[in-house]
DNA sequence: GATGAATGAGCGTTCATTCAT
DNA sequence: GATGAATGAACGCTCATTCAT
């Protein structure tokens, strides 16, 4: 890599960061691209230069967030059961999310929650929630007659239920109101499915 | 009342319908003062002499929308399952939602996301799950011991995780979803504090 | 009319007349928005109530501009010849586009010269010259064969081309060149198609 | 010639082609020197290698374009008459530059409606044409004391009036109009200075 | 000579809000 | 109370030009 590319790399960082971390301090709408570029220590038009439009740079760091939710590889443990590995996932999914901060969510859902939202990103973690629970499947933890797609919707639906519930109420802590729904309900969402050891 | 209260009044449910028309087609961001004084056959300035701030008529029709499941009592029926009393009021709630529109639902999800979200709809709404809870506890179909700040923030979460999910796409159907996890969830959930008959 | 539409037509003469100035000095592209309302004494935001875009101020001023051609009344004199009565009105056109000073013609230029230009200026000014020849047919001076939109094109066009080569060229007189063209080439034009008296 | 010669020969030819291609499909205002140079496949900063100022490049493209007119050679045909020579001039003239297309005129007409134009092809196409009428009593056609100026101006208005009046209305045929002004006028305009035979 | 990232002055436009009528 | 003209801070975005590589 030549010397300018590392320079334009270090430039799109610059802005990224800074983007990024402005948006945890004040939400999207209270950025401007003057702010993100001053903050960078580049110029007002070089955001132009990596991002076309001031949304841009949100949908691309929504991305590298997410990036780092798929690169969570869906270990399965043989030595736990089922209900656990689904455990497991979920409070992982939310450690994650949680780390990243409760402004970032807003942001997140205020990205997603507007009229043709660009990226589906639901489609994306229920897909990944399917894939998690096929793998039960495969591994032998669930009967092959598991509707998938029923399970893996009330999942997906409680992970961002607590999320969105921690927006709207910075008092609630998501990672404990997961834990709290693990230890309840997940047991009895599988049970019926459970293969007999 | 006189006259001139009348046409006040008037002149305010015209701003408010229009307001509410205008947001369900377009979204929030993109209804203007202009174009709803316009749609209501009134002057900008007249905006003003009702709602101070632009946001402030927000604040009211979704008070006004939520008066509608304010309104819903928790008619707690001594003829149903406690489980089937909870899943009536869950059905309700979301019936009510779902007729509301998805688009009034993607108002009120970027209306809540906003650093210091003026109104604390989850709170609210969780007030209203713990209170049918109490109320099935008072009626004797649930134990003293019930832990029902738990159990309504499970089911509260859920709510909103449905909602959130259909705002984030459209195909997903929320009554349908809300059903299936009231098929499968609220019965283990509820379960270990079943009083006996 | 009130007070209050008094006002707003003087605002929006005030910004018409600064912009007719500003446009002669500089050139339209060389006048900003900005400059229109600092020169009327007015914020920037009160031109967008006047002209959605700032070319449609353009668009106007070239409109009352032309007016005053509009004003123009084919007056026949049943004493002059036909080819005086065609001098007198080319001298007349030329006379008051003159007087607008060479800047404002070459806004018109400019602002015809465009992909899709707004208003059709030139099948205005043929129009007017086809209805002048009209009329001298009428008086009985030019006769009913009279090739009148043949004739009407070479007019028209000898004026634009006066107007354009004065645009290009300051130095040419455009009342002395239409004059030169009247003494020698309109009598020829319409020689055919005079009246034996 | 070295090798390095030609690349740059080569650079310079794609760019003004890719420049004169683009302003007529778009117009001068709305072609960037990036469009050009993207268009060129050359990197943005080349073209000013060749061209210190964008205008440069359209300077340069219409001195190529007029050499295709300053090409057209004023033969002078012994066998023709006066009148004839100079109607092929004009007819050769409208010929070259309709097949231009429209777009170009249009280009050149704003390139030259600016303030402190910065080629005077007005005073080039007025010294050309003057030079025909000079070659004309240089072969005995036309009387020493004939007005050259005076007849000069007049047909170059004629030509440059067709023109614009070609751009603001697509729809007129310039190489018709030229010839029905030859066929009327230049007669009548050269006439009186006409040797006799 | 070629490259393309960086620059930044500049401009059009928006729209909530105010206030004289 | 109704009106709508006036306001002006804000902001996104453009694009010719420069210059380090």
């Amino acid at each position: 890599m030549t010397k300018r590319d590392e320079n334009a790399k270090t430039t799109r960082r610059k802005l990224l960061d800074a983007a990024d971390q402005l948006i945890v301090e004040r939400g999207y709408e209270n950025v401007f691209v003057e702010d993100i570029t001053t903050a960078s220590g580049v110029a007002k038009g070089t955001f132009y230069n990596y991002f076309p439009k001031k949304e841009d740079i949100i949908g691309e760091l929504e991305r590298e967030h997410f990036s780092q939710l798929n690169a969570q590889i869906n270990e399965i443990s043989d030595e736990l059961t089922p209900a656990a590995n689904i455990s497991a996932y979920l409070a992982n999914f939310m450690q994650i999310t949680a780390a990243a901060g409760v402004e970032r969510a807003r942001g997140w859902i205020r990205f997603v929650a507007v009229p043709n939202s660009p990226d589906d990103k639901w489609t994306y973690d229920f897909g990944k929630v399917s894939e998690l629970l096929t793998q039960l499947i495969q591994h032998g933890q669930l009967e092959k007659e598991t509707p998938v797609e029923m399970i893996a919707q009330v999942l997906s639906m409680q992970l961002y239920g607590v999320i969105f519930s921690w927006v709207m109420n910075k008092s609630i802590d998501p990672q404990k109101a997961i834990q709290n729904f693990c230890a309840t309900l997940v047991e009895p969402l599988i049970q019926p499915y459970i293969t007999a050891v």
